[in-house]
DNA sequence: CGCATACTTTACGTTAACGTAAACTTCCCC
DNA sequence: GGGGAAGTTTACGTTAACGTAAAGTATGCG
């Protein structure tokens, strides 16, 4: 098998373009919890999704907060009735969010467009000086 | 005509949901110039556009820098040829990160879409507890 | 007139998310 | 056995994006 079971803190820096000091923050955020050979971090695979999720929150705008909860999600604890419906809610706000974001997104591309079309025809008008 | 030509300060704050301070804030950073009624502020359609391309920046993780960024390229100002190529690259690596953003948010829904089926599962076993 | 309400400026405070520096251990290599 | 590379802890520093408080001005109203 070629599938690694475990990652250095550095290995996973230069795998997702972060610092080692942004691995050993999110660490103490309780983020991700590393197993330990003597003083030496060891990630493992669940520690490795962890971070991408992490990553992927940012990349989508949320606070280490927002995907502490989104990650705690994917786990519920232990479960009454009561705790089940309270995180289906959770899951229905952030679906909203996200189709605002996608509304959001779908916006900025139209537009998006737009300007770079009025690049093109602004660099048209200047390769064709001649016209009225 | 019903459309409103000018608006305070505090029209704004409450149409957006922030405060005054805010959109002061803004002002400073030079992403808002609204016109003067003696020291009284006087915001023009325009303005509230752009408060507006602010916010829903905001909504999709961009920091102020980044939206002002994004305000200008609408705006391309006196422009050679060198600005319109330049203008177009950044157009473009917005379109990178807007695309990126998208294939994080499908991902997240379907993810989102799983942890409520699971949460539908526990609920109905809740219920129907007979079961070996 | 007095008061409330909405505006103003100035300025210090706050939080999140790391950056940066110092001083230390471990391990490998020639 | 002396580097050098990668790891560690501790701790103070930094930036963005406002919050918050103080003190003053303008305007309408009963």
């Amino acid at each position: 098998m070629s599938k690694k079971q475990t990652y250095s803190i550095g290995e996973l820096a230069r795998e997702f373009d972060v610092t080692t000091r942004t691995i050993r923050f999110y660490e103490d955020q309780n983020l991700v919890n590393p197993a330990r050979r003597g003083q030496t971090r060891v990630y493992s695979p669940a520690d490795r999704v962890t971070l991408k999720l992490i990553l992927r929150g940012k990349r989508l705008g949320f606070s280490l907060a927002e995907s502490r909860e989104l990650i705690q999600m994917y786990q519920p604890s232990g479960d009454n009735r009561n705790q089940l419906l309270a995180l289906q809610d959770k899951i229905q706000q952030r679906r909203d969010q996200l189709n605002q974001q996608l509304r959001d997104i779908q916006a900025l591309q139209q537009e998006l467009d737009d300007a770079d079309q009025r690049c093109e025809d602004a660099l048209t008008a200047l390769e064709n000086p001649d016209h009225v």
